[in-house]
DNA sequence: GGCTTGACTAATG
DNA sequence: TCATTAGCCAAGC
């Protein structure tokens, strides 16, 4: 069947937060700087799984804290998530475009321009520059 | 302790 | 470009 679940939530409601990897989340995304975007695998890996891309993307779904810059992350493809939230995507969408970041008319972004890439992310392409 | 869910990623057709 | 498949990990009940 469907693997992507439309009503698995019934509670509607996010689950609750308080936990260390979601607040280990938050903490990466913050220090996304504006006019950047980040990738949910670069948080992952910053938080030093890559693996968990997943569950940082889980983890911003149910964040309720308005000082994270949330809608800095996307997917690797350099597109807006939104998982059935139109809402939600247009929000950050303005955001980025508010920041400086340009979305394609098939609504990607070249993450090339616009990667955050910290210290802490084994950079590999710095052609150009 | 085990099952289910999930804003992902990479590879293939 | 989109759809499908397989993998990994954490949170919640």
């Amino acid at each position: 069947m469907n693997v992507s679940g439309t009503n698995r939530l019934k509670s509607g409601e996010p689950r609750a937060l308080g936990r260390g990897f979601n607040l280990r989340v938050y903490e990466v995304v913050r220090q996304i700087p504006s006019g950047n975007v980040a990738t949910y695998g670069d948080v992952a890996t910053m938080l030093g799984s890559p693996r968990v891309a997943r569950q940082v993307g889980y983890a911003l779904a149910a964040l309720a804290d308005p000082t994270v810059p949330w809608h800095r992350v996307i997917n690797a493809q350099g597109r807006i998530s939104h998982r059935g939230d139109l809402i939600r995507a247009e929000s950050q969408r303005r955001r980025l475009e508010a920041e400086g970041i340009v979305f394609d008319a098939l609504g990607r972004t070249e993450l090339s321009n616009s990667r955050w890439r910290p210290e802490g992310l084994p950079a590999g392409d710095v052609t150009g520059g």
